[in-house]
Parts: structure tokens; sequence; C-alpha cells
DNA sequence: ATTGAACATTGAAACGATTGAATAAGGCCG
DNA sequence: CGGCCTTATTCAATCGTTTCAATGTTCAAT
């Protein structure tokens, strides 16, 4: 009368076992016991039970009876079976290039809910930026039949392989963070553009004219958007952006990588000796370094020197001072991406057509304590 | 002639659709493909690719064929059908109370690394401190028939549920950040006591003897061995504890309240014109609410008071000042959980006995910027 | 009366792998 | 030369669902 666990050391070599497995509820009841216990065919209980097209026709009372059997006997589909049938796995793959990185977590609650709603698994990849480990990842995503894929692409690199491989087995899929070539697969990303004019636009509002910048990495796909929005918003306004007072953060395959580059390069601008009343960095983190640097430096923020940011990742708020930013939808955008991927399988699944899409949402300004109006200075022009 | 999907929207309604699904090698190659393309039978395949006990009478010329014309064709074996016949899903349910703890990342990492070093897969549930979404899950993660499962408990409640439906099943699971009343679910833990001990110590070491102190919520199974920890070490160093100086956090829901209520309750503690040198915060975002709240009171850190946190989770190393604090190994703790559960694993499929188990990591303290050695004070005793 | 829908249910064939039992051929022994 | 072990491979059942095609009903319409 054993259940589970309790006999197991039993099946050893050649001890005359007692047949322990038959006795609790330990075995998994299947459709053919609910089928069995209920007086039908296991057809019918599929049937009913997944609200078939044919469904229509099972007399309600036929319907009742097995819903309650099923109930009663706590009956839990088995996936695989149902999968190795339908071919739907009821999963979508979920890689981030780093998962350190801050910007992650918000993507993956917004991921991880929009799945929820449909009843989908996230299986979660993490490729600690390495190409070898991406593309074993890839691989077992694909073995354990995801029907979709989504890429979290925050930083750098990215594999051609991946659309190829995907769009040969026909899995929708959609990055965040990142654009394939090509046109193979959806994207979402932020207007970074728009972004850089706001964050800009904030600065120039209070009053500094003297800013310095801490540009993006070039690798990084949002670097140049980012600065030709600024440029944009330079011209127009008749801002004058001294190159002496921009820096470009170097390649780097560390997502934290950042805030040490923000306080390097901080401190290098401070040695140049230009006066600047604000800086602007690439994102949170090095906005951050910055004003570590400035603080260190006895350079006080906001009050001598603004500082804005980009990202909006969760411990902006909790940094002292709290960090104005260029807020990314980061959880609306994980949901997107899930609308998007979960259109394309049902495009698929009904064989009709369906073609990729590009998305670009508008980011928003947070203003909280790193920024302040510059103060009138004498030399200034 | 035609083989699996590729007939298949024929089957619409009266359109001559143009089967344009059969064109590229878009069929998944299955075993028998492998099979019938070098000569052999499918069971010979399946010998020969998971190297099973058989293979040892395989002829090596046999196997090397085998071997070759599965990877030209690209042959990927299908988990699901595997599965459905070896009970295995290579994969293992990983649930979060609340992700958006900061606690969870580095803990997340360590489980993902682990999985991946055994080729198993997580499948990432997020209960959003919900017990109804947590039930949920669990009933989706059974359904994918998960091999083993693990619970991170950062925040509150618990589920008696689980236990029951877990050990029924035989799955085996582990908690990392909690303990499951019974015998049936395994764990890992810090040694908040050892921690607790650690953080005064060290303030102690630094001359401090007016400490204030944020406790953590009751409902919290860290809070009470870490006040236990500091009971202790006062005692022993003959330190005193003014009540004066002493709040708890109150239950809360989010994880991140934590440095709102740090801030608050710092406030309150100011208020009372207690004099103290010292803070020590239950959790890392107590702290950094607590610095929060000095530093808009003038009072700076570590210049005028001393905090020191608890976990250093990913952002203490960033704020402003960085913060001291005692260390979870948070990755190693997710690495150790997995071991765990795939030893439990491993158990059930030899048939082998095993026994649950519960472990308490030893915390580390990281001395950053946010104490330093206590100002002599003439009113110090 | 016969037909032919609409209704209600079921048999049985997949899905793609794994595996215990079976087959077959060679080699060795007494 | 018949039996038996070893080597090499295959048969066929099985896992738990889904779903197409088939089988009966019932009942209104010809």
């Amino acid at each position: 009368m054993h259940i589970g666990g309790s006999g197991q050391m039993m099946m050893q070599s050649e001890n005359p076992v007692l047949v322990k497995r038959h006795s609790g509820k330990n075995q998994t009841i299947t459709m053919r016991d609910v089928a069995n216990s209920s007086g039908f065919s296991p057809a019918t209980v599929s049937i009913v039970l997944n609200n078939a097209p044919l469904a229509r026709y099972i007399a309600p009372t036929t319907k009742k009876r097995i819903e309650e059997v099923a109930k009663k006997l706590g009956y839990r589909p088995n996936a695989m079976a149902r999968f190795l049938r339908s071919k739907r796995s009821h999963s979508v793959g979920v890689m981030f290039f780093d998962i350190t990185d801050p910007f992650c977590t918000p993507v993956l609650r917004g991921i991880e809910n929009a799945l929820y709603q449909s009843s989908y698994v996230p299986i979660f990849a993490d490729a600690h930026n390495q190409r070898n480990r991406f593309e074993r990842y890839l691989e077992m995503l694909l073995e354990h039949h995801v029907e979709a894929l989504i890429v979290v692409a925050n930083w750098l690199f990215v594999d051609i392989q991946l659309v190829a491989d995907l769009s040969k087995r026909n899995i929708t899929a959609a990055t965040i963070g990142w654009e394939m070539p090509g046109n193979d697969v959806s994207s979402v990303m932020v207007d970074n553009e728009a972004g850089g004019r706001l964050a800009l636009e904030h600065l120039h509002h209070l009053g500094h004219r003297k800013i310095a910048f801490i540009r993006g990495p070039k690798m990084l796909i949002d670097s140049a958007p980012r600065w030709k929005g600024i440029l944009k918003l330079a011209h127009s306004s008749g801002l004058e952006i001294d190159p002496a007072l921009v820096l470009q953060l170097p390649d780097s395959f560390d997502p934290n990588s950042g805030f040490e580059g923000g306080y390097r390069f901080t401190e290098e601008l401070l040695q140049r000796k230009k006066r600047f009343t604000a800086l602007m960095a690439f994102d949170d983190l090095t906005a951050l370094g910055a004003i570590r640097a400035l603080t260190k430096a006895g350079v006080k923020v906001p009050e001598n020197c603004s500082v804005v940011g980009f990202d909006d990742v969760p411990l902006s708020s909790l940094s002292a001072p709290s960090l104005t930013t260029v807020r990314q939808p980061l959880e609306a955008m994980g949901n997107l991406a899930v609308n998007i991927v979960m259109e394309g399988v049902n495009a698929g699944l009904e064989k009709r057509d369906w073609s990729i899409s590009r998305h670009k949402m508008n980011p928003e300004l947070v203003i909280r304590d790193s920024t302040q109006a510059a103060v009138l200075s004498s030399s200034d022009d």
C-alpha cells in the first residue's frame, strides 16, 4: 500500500518486489480513465473537453457528465501527447541576450503576463551574450517545438542563422530592442530618435547650453538614432554641441559596463576643464556612473550639473538622486511582442496569410531629481 | 504521396489553393526519414542516436552511417514524441513569487545556468504574488510535465496545496528563500542569523553604539532569524539596543515596498530625536530608502550615519553611496537548488531512495561606501 | 415509404519516438 | 551436426491525445 516515493527502493536486484505502483492515486489519470469512468469513448471526451468543432453535436447532458467526471478524477491533459497530435506545444521561447541587464526584467514581466493570458508557457533562455550558447539554446527551443520565439536583444550582436532556421521551420519570431535585416522577423523597439530629442529638449528647456554627451557604443543599434534625435533637436533649437564634450562608449559584452563607462568617461570630461552644466548619458546605467563620478569630484547633482539617462530601468527611481530619464515602455513592449507572435501563430494555424511588422513605441520623459534649471552664469552665451 | 502536413490546406472549402507549403525543406525530418535514408530501421536509428544500452551491439560502420545521415538531414528529435514514451520532458518549472524583486534576477541566472549544463529547459512562471495565479501556473507546469519544480519564494505567502500536489505526483521540488512545513520539499536559504550577526558586528567594530534598526515584516521568514542574530551579537558584545530605535516594516505584497518603507520609517526615526550613528535595514531596498530619507534630512551617509543593508542585490553596488550589505550568494543558491532537484530526478529515475535536504548558505559581508567608523562623540558611553 | 439532413457518438489511425522481445546469422563447443 | 552464445538488427507495441471517417439515430420533407 505504498504510494509514490515510499517503496521505490524495493526494485533492487532480485527481491520479490511487491507491486506498489498500483496503489494510491499515484497513476496519472488519462483521458481513457475519464472515458471509462463516464461511460463514453475517449473521442467524445476529447471533443467535449476541448470544445472542438464537433462539440456542438454533443448532448448537453453528456458534456456535463464528462466534465464532472474529469474534474472529480482530477484529469489533467498530457501536454506532450496532445502536442504530438495537434502540433501545438503551447509554449513560446523567450531568449535574452543577457538577463543581467536591468532592462530585461520589465520586458520579461510584460512577456510573461501576455503569454499567461493566452495560457502559453514561456521557455526561458539566456544567451549570456555568447554566440554558441545562443545557438545551443535555439536548438533546444526547436527541439521543444516552441510555437514562437521572442528574442530580447538588448545588448550586442545578432545571428543571421536565427532568421534562416526559423523561417525554414515556420516559427514566427519577434525581436525586442533590435531589428533583423531582411523581412522575416517582426520587431518592437522604442523610437530612439524621439527619445533622444525628448531628453535634450528637456535640458534645453531648463536653460542648459553647455551639455556633455556620452554616446552609446557603435555596435548598439540604439546609439545612432538617439544621437540623430539629439543632433536634430540641437539644430532646430540652435543649440551648439561642443565636440570636446562628446564621448562615445566602447563596444563591450557586458550590459552593465555602462556604469563603469559612465564613471570613467565623466572623469575624463571633468579633466578636460571644459565647463558643462548638464550631461546626457546613453542609458541609465551610464548616467548612474556619471553621477557617481560627478559626486566624487564634488560636483553636486543636480545643483551643479543635471544628468539625464535613458530607459528608465527599475533602479532609476531608487538611485540618489533619482534619475530623470527617457522611459521605454518596457512592459508594453514585451506585451506587444507576444501579441505579434501570437497573431503569427494563429495565422499559421488558419493558413491565413500574415506579414511581419515593425513597431516603434513612443518614449516618455520622466522628470525626477537629477535635473534642474541651469543656474545663470556670467560666462553663458 | 503526400507526407505530413503538405496536402492539408486542400481541405479548405472549395478553393484551389495553391500548395505553397511544400516548397523548401519545410517538412520536419523524422526519425523514419533518417531510417529510410540510411537503410536501417527506426529502431536502430533510435538506439544509435541515443547511445542506448543496445548500442554496444551495433556495428561501428552502421553507427557512423546513421550519424552522418542524421546530421546531413538536419534531424532534430521531437521532444514531445520522445517524452511521450520516456516520460521525461527535460524541462523544469521555475516559479517566482514576484520577479520584480531585484533579488530574483541573480537567482534566475543561477538556475538557468545550472539547468543549461544538464540540457534542461526552464519553464518560467511568475505568480505576481497572487495565489490564484500561482495555482494556475502550477497547473500549467504539471500539464507540461516538468520533471521538477523550483520555487523562488522571495516574498510573502505560501501554499500548502503545493506540497500536496507535488508529492502526490512525485515531482521533486525545492524552494529558495523559504522553507515548507513538512518534509516534502528541499530548500535553500541563506543563514539569516549569521547574516544579521555579520552586519551588526561590522557596525559594532566600526565603533557604532547607537544603532537604529528597521526590521523586516513579520510574515517574511527571514525577519525573525536576522533579528535573532542581531540580538545574539548585541548580547555577546554588550551592545544595548534601544527599543525606541527599532521599527518593524508592515506586511506588504509588493517586494519593492521596502524602499518606501525604509524612507518613511527613517523619517519617523529622525523625528524621534533620538540620536543614532548607524542604521541597519532589513534589506537593501529598505536601506536605500533609508539613505534617501537621511540625505533629504541633511544627514550625510556615511559621514553622519552609516547604513547597512542585506541581500546585495545588483543595484546595491550602483547606488550612491554604494551600499555596505550582507551578501546572499544568490546565483549559487539558484545553482544549488537545481542540483538538488536534479539529484531527486535521477534518484526517481533509478528507483533509488532519496531524501530532501535543507541548506543554509553562508552570507558574506560586503563593505562599500555606506558605512564608516563612528565619529567620537562626547555623549557616547 | 424513402430520402437525406442534422444529431450524437465512436473506431481506429495517426503523431514520432522508445524498448522489450524476436529474428537471423555467424562462430564455437562437445 | 545440433545446440548455444554473441553480435547485429528489426518488429511491433506503446505513450495519451486528436480527428477523420464511419455508424447509428431521429425526424421533417418529399
